[in-house]
DNA sequence: CGCATTCTTGACCATCTTCAATTAAAGTGG
DNA sequence: CCACTTTAATTGAAGATGGTCAAGAATGCG
């Protein structure tokens, strides 16, 4: 056992599978009974403050995760310190890069958060020896593909209104997955952190967020809750 | 037989898989010799010019390909206009979305092409019979993702210069796989492609090229043919 | 050879960034 | 609980990067 490994390990608490959000997930849900049990036995539950590092970009990958609570971002950092995230994951997602030692970004609670945390020579074991869990890891991968290249979109081609608005619709449509006309919630990122997602800076998230409210297309409550009257007109401003 | 499924179908020329590029590709390499001339029965072989596109962005997936030669570019259209590549396949590679009934994005040949094509449904149950093929399919979906997180940063991130030059880096490392000091090669795409790929106009692709040029970094034997005398003086530009 | 398309170049302009100052919010310790 | 510090967010002014518009050069094709 490695050092990041039983680091992780080391402050988590047992787990019970029957109650879990995840139970039907990507990956537990393509397990077996008799599987589900022997993961459980060599997983943990771990509470993640926000802004801690579940992994570092370049480090060795001896550990997956699943998300019970919260939101992850994954980022990539450039030697000169430049950042961009490339991905926000939300419970029960499946966080972890199968087939590659070392990972190319890091991941990193965006609000506090809970994780059960699982060793992956054992996943990786199961993955293949259960088809299903491998078309299950599969079908995430495509979709997480998906939204990749659609958000590459909003970075290439979109205006700096049109990426805040985005933003703020993606994370709207996930807080309130119903389709109603308006929607609340809270921002799960900073001001940086929303910069650092749309390829923008602090000050021009901050404006772009207050000519929103001017126009009546949000309110503001506080800097992290936001109120969207009507849904439709920020999916048009986003384009 | 869907019209689009029939209309490739008509076009193409039957398939020789013992001399085929992609024998050990994603697809083909997963293969039993049993599955591999069952697949090979009902593929066809089809030329494809450059501009021409395999499949359009909403329509019906009826069909997979791999790529025999040529450059493949993956297209997201706004209904604006707004265009954006948001990626490039090389032969061998595998071009389709499986476990999923309508295409995201559009896929168009970049250069003058071929592809080996066969209908979704057989790959569909072959994936599902062969774990093998499975992976394969997983591993080169991985893959993909991490290359458009790695575009996410050159989108987010990046200045004009550095894009291009990220570009045409990328553009030599698979025409010159050999880690070689200097690369020549022809570039896959036109001044406007390179745009939308870099989410730049076409006139600032230009005015950087001639910067590289007159920096001594490039040499620009015509607007297609390209010549780095030194590939490490490109990295270091891409940052 | 002539027309059409692609690429390059220039001048001007808009958007977004940078730098700087101010306000608001969230911790901290007495 | 309240001053005090620290951090996060907003706002303003000036500047730079990249976009727009327009003209000209190069290339390719019938």
């Amino acid at each position: 056992m490695d050092v990041a490994h039983s680091e992780v390990f080391h402050t988590g608490t047992p787990v019970a599978c029957s109650s879990c959000q995840a139970r039907h997930g990507v990956v537990c849900g393509a397990l077996s009974d008799h599987q589900l049990k022997e993961l459980g036995r060599h997983s943990l539950r771990r509470k993640v403050d926000a802004g801690a590092e579940i992994i570092a970009q370049g480090a060795e990958t001896s550990f997956y995760s699943n998300i019970m609570r919260g939101v992850v971002k994954l980022c990539k950092v450039m030697p000169d310190g430049r950042q961009q995230i490339v991905g926000l994951q939300f419970a029960p997602d499946f966080v972890g890069r199968p087939f590659v030692r070392e990972s190319t970004l890091s991941a990193e609670a965006a609000t506090d958060a809970e994780i059960c945390v699982f060793p992956r020579n054992l996943l990786d074991r199961m993955i293949a020896e259960t088809p299903e869990l491998q078309r299950s890891l599969h079908d995430q991968a495509l979709k997480e593909l998906d939204a990749a290249r659609e958000w590459m979109l909003t970075l290439g081609r979109r205006t700096a209104e049109e990426k805040v608005a985005s933003l703020l619709h993606l994370i709207a449509t996930h807080a309130e997955p119903q389709t109603a006309i308006s929607a609340a919630f809270d921002l799960p990122l900073s001001r940086a952190e929303i910069a650092d997602f749309l390829g923008l800076t602090i000050e021009t998230v901050s404006r772009q967020m207050t000519r929103l409210r001017k126009r009546g297309v949000i309110v503001i409550e506080n800097s992290r809750h936001i109120v969207v009257p009507d849904m439709d007109e920020l999916e048009k401003i986003s384009a």
